[in-house]
DNA sequence: CTGTTAGCGCTTTCAA
DNA sequence: TTGAAAGCGCTAACAG
């Protein structure tokens, strides 16, 4: 039932003119050499046969798929990994370009296949992501074309999109500190992931961002206990030490969302609330920020526009190496007010 | 610097045969007519070249890609989507399958760009998906391959992969009354969307499952109100009346999780606890169910299992139209207990 | 058991 | 201004 596509052929036959008269004038060669008539002719043949040119037999020749291959490690598990893809997905598009997605699973050999798969593909070139921010190593079988590291940096020399987790620090914290803030405390602090050169990405400019807000303002962060992990329940806990030690923080940065879901629980489970004696200010803007009450202010990582930068300068000059930072638009709800002492 | 990839005619050059026999081996024909030692040779040959099959070309002549064309609506709103692509990519590769995505954001012309661009690139089929379950149309342009729904049905014919949701609701009314409960309400009603057809594919199943449960018990449900939409500030305002009415519920049965949030809020609220005062039983296990405190017993939406299948379905037998369903598994937390009453 | 040949649909010299 | 022909890498009749 499906018939056969129609060919170029189909169209040169009808327009009554070579097959190469016909792709000279589909392609808009520079050099328009063809007549006016000509012209009018295959592109009438063209759209009244509904023609649509064979990608992969022209890539026999051009050697361009016009197909970009995604790799990354997880897109079901983070909720916000969408976001890069469908950042990557809206360029490719805007640029006529489609994606071929794999997901890894951190798994090498995985990995390995599904390079593989899109190199048989042709795929002009890879945009090589993890989901969460990190320094890693780059499969040699990527770097045969041209990539493009997304939330990611490594040591290959390749270009890569970062977001901006410094600013975001330091917009976080001065927000606290123009509420008034001078009892600050930080919750999501763990020595061993901000000296490991692997995971340190993100929990490292976020901290350096707040130590230089605070220090503007020469104020001097409250001492918390280390988290082991970034969920809800380390908030839990650690944001409940806070609250009963010696010197209660009126405002507290998490390094991220969960933990400050977790914060807002102890907060009310000591009998305080957000923002009247805790102001929470924290990172990510995962969906849950918005279904707290009050409603948790997060600097948004800014994960669509990083999958679309990484896109854009896949295709146009990846080769340059540096790391390209986006930065991330602190989003304010109600979590944030004046202290109250 | 990217050297020429190796091609079969390297392949064949080096085993001293002719592109034919290497042709013959390399694909591993029935009738194997080559001699073990022809096949010896050739094989190693490829293996000391890296050799690795141009899929373009050879689509040229077999017309397969094993390349499929996965189209959503949407992938970065809804946080699980993502399970739906995992598990499609994941039957993919171990089909040896390649996935090109697609996310139309419900625009008409990037969907048929979409489409267009998939089918110049020779895709053996389509996966059409929707990321809340509905019926749609799908569009002409899809129908020229083989096609499988996922999450959503139309009157195309087309084989469809749909969660069980009526099952689903049954055993979540089950688990609600096994642990003793009579006085049950159910949150996230809404005529207008259950009359829909549309919009009714997740409503009415749950609403038909969970009426069945209690007639077999011969409970009758409390009335609530309606609720606008499926969000945490609908739970929180619909629980919140019940809560306050004459026959209050010692059970709730949430449409889903965002709305048993909302409902957590209000319980809270109200002075009372989950599950001690109030049982609370919902759909989907966001990840949110995981967090709360107590943890949220829901019902999972089985994407990860259903994206698989989809892809299993459009490469063996995608023809016979009628819609599978793919189970809901309850996933038992901490918010049902006895009533207190 | 193995090789020759044609051709998939397209682009691109080169010649007319 | 136009067309013939070669060839991208591969598979598949058809010979031998």
């Amino acid at each position: 039932m499906t018939r056969r596509r129609v060919t170029l052929a189909d169209v040169a036959e009808r327009a009554g003119l070579s097959v190469t008269a016909a792709s000279l004038v589909l392609n808009r060669q520079p050099g328009t050499r063809l007549s006016e008539e000509a012209h009018q002719r295959v592109l009438a043949a063209a759209e009244e046969l509904g023609y649509r040119p064979n990608i992969a037999a022209r890539s026999l020749r051009t050697r361009k798929t016009a197909t970009l291959g995604f790799i990354s490690d997880v897109v079901a598990t983070t909720r916000f990994a969408g976001g890069m893809i469908r950042g990557a997905l809206d360029a490719a598009r805007e640029h006529g370009h489609v994606l071929l997605i794999a997901e890894t699973q951190g798994d090498k050999d995985v990995e390995q296949q599904a390079i593989e798969a899109m190199l048989d593909r042709q795929v002009d070139g890879f945009v090589y992501a993890a989901m969460f921010t990190r320094r890693l190593t780059v499969p040699a079988a990527v770097l045969t074309r041209p990539a493009v590291l997304l939330n990611a940096t490594s040591t290959d020399g390749l270009t890569s999109v970062l977001p901006d987790d410094e600013g975001a620090a330091y917009q976080a914290a001065t927000a606290l500190l123009r509420a008034g803030h001078r009892r600050i405390a930080l919750v999501g602090r763990n020595m061993a992931v901000e000296r490991d050169p692997v995971r340190s990405i993100a929990a490292t400019p976020r901290l350096r961002g707040v130590r230089r807000a605070l220090a503007e303002h020469r104020v001097r962060l409250i001492g918390a206990g280390p988290t082991e992990n970034w969920d809800p329940e380390d908030g839990y806990d650690v944001t409940g030490q806070l609250l009963r030690g010696r010197r209660r923080p009126t405002g507290i940065v998490c390094m991220n969302d969960r933990l400050a879901f977790g914060a807002y629980q102890a907060v009310a489970d000591a009998g305080l609330a957000v923002p009247g004696d805790v102001s929470v200010v924290s990172f990510d803007d995962d969906p849950i920020a918005s279904w707290l009450r009050p409603g948790l202010t997060t600097a948004a990582l800014p994960h669509e526009p990083m999958g679309r930068l990484a896109v854009e300068l896949l295709l146009s000059d990846p080769g340059d190496g540096g790391p390209r930072v986006v930065p991330m638009p602190l989003i304010a709800r109600a979590s944030i007010a004046a202290p109250s002492g």
